[in-house]
DNA sequence: TGCATATATTCGCATATGCGAATATGAGAA
DNA sequence: TTCTCATATTCGCATATGCGAATATATGCA
């Protein structure tokens, strides 16, 4: 089960960096993005359960950020996995941008800190594939 | 006539952001800022002649990069200028992130060389308020 | 005043986007 | 197989976005 990883922004199409942008364009896209800053990997029931929002919209924005070229999936199980894609040449400034504008909004702060809480939260069910802390990507 | 910059991303308000990325989401939009990143100033009827959009088109979105945050406007005559805001927390990353980014994408390198001999083109009109040769931003 | 230039806005239309509700798929467990 | 859990997709709808054409505004000049 390898995370296929595909660059968003390699070859010279000009159509390919509105379609990042775009990606970005959305608060529950950003809110994720913000949670996959914290935690290596995440699956789509804890980003669901973080950010309190509905499992249909969460899996929709999940897509729109993998064909925007900004996340990839990895399953494990029952378990989509997603993490950040943080190639160049745009993505690990673009990125590092994000969480320093990241950290003086409100909102994302809040996520961040119901994050750690959730930790524990979602390790009460007894999956071991889920909810290990991991490190920030970089 | 000052140039009125109005920071994006400076309250902790979480939809400035997702309105920035929309701003990038455009190519046309991006294609000006791209021209923005060369010269430090210039009127709507250079971005028309240069990037060879129509000027309602032209107009339009730069109206919308005002509304993100991303561009400043100056009135001078006849002339509008409009320029980058390179304000932080943001804009000095991803804009130097946008620098990298666009110069691996034909499009936005075929545009910049237009700009350099539209130069001498658009001087050619005796207005002397336009088409003076800037430094890029920082 | 009247005219020309530079830019902005409105209008009608086609397409894109985001939403919840419902449904489908896919993988393990019984 | 059947059931359940985790996730993805489809559907119908409301709103947003981008477009050219037409029009409006605003400045400078005669």
């Amino acid at each position: 089960m390898e995370h296929k990883r595909q660059s968003a922004v390699s070859t010279g199409a000009a159509d390919e960096l509105p379609r990042v942008f775009q990606g970005l364009a959305d608060i529950n896209r950003l809110r994720i993005i913000n949670l996959l800053l914290q935690r290596e990997e995440l699956c789509v029931c804890d980003i669901e359960r973080v950010l309190d929002i509905p499992q249909t919209r969460v899996s929709r924005h999940l897509a729109i950020l993998r064909n925007a070229g900004l996340v990839s999936a990895r399953r494990e199980g029952r378990w989509m996995h997603y993490r950040l894609i943080d190639e160049p040449p745009l993505h690990f400034e673009l990125l590092s941008s994000l969480q320093t504008a990241f950290a003086s909004v409100d909102q994302f702060m809040r996520d961040a800190e119901a994050l750690e809480h959730a930790q524990s939260i979602a390790c009460d069910i007894p999956t071991e594939t889920s909810c290990k802390p991991l490190p920030p990507p970089r």
